[in-house]
DNA sequence: ACGCTGACTATTA
DNA sequence: CTAATAGCCAGCG
């Protein structure tokens, strides 16, 4: 299954200000359907860039400053781990959101990940 | 400008 | 299962 890139809408508000890929990022966050999450790598991949999964992490680190708020609860490793959450808040915040959208998470660990797993690629 | 770090992932041992 | 290694790219001292 190949995916073309080319996705980048790279939404120009100022017209002329390069556009940080963050913000592709967090629009594709904020399209995660309640009770499901993604990972790094498919946000990654979804903007031509799966390489790299790093740089989608970073981004969720400025999802804080950003607005509206950006689910990034939703987002976790591709095994289904939350590593992030002790970046938020209160880190139980992560825990206690997804369980509240109906995912069971277990030692960190959601059950049924790929059950949950959404695929920005699948949105239509 | 250089080197380290990081909310990742895949591979190898 | 864990540990180490490599690739990724932007921010920070």
């Amino acid at each position: 299954m190949k995916k073309e890139s080319a996705k980048l809408k790279t939404v120009n508000p100022s017209g002329g200000k390069d556009v940080s890929f963050f913000e592709a990022v967090f629009e594709v966050v904020r399209q995660i359907p309640k009770g499901k999450v993604t990972s790094y790598g498919a946000i990654a991949e979804a903007l031509g860039t799966k390489e790299s999964a790093r740089m989608v992490g970073w981004a969720m680190n400025q999802s804080h400053f950003v607005k509206p708020t950006v689910p990034a609860h939703r987002v976790v490793n591709r095994q289904g781990r939350l590593s992030g959450k002790m970046h938020f808040s209160p880190p139980e915040r992560m825990q206690e959101l997804l369980e509240k959208e109906g995912i069971q998470i277990v030692e960190d660990q959601i059950i049924d990940f790929q059950k949950h797993f959404w695929d920005p690629n699948e949105m239509s």
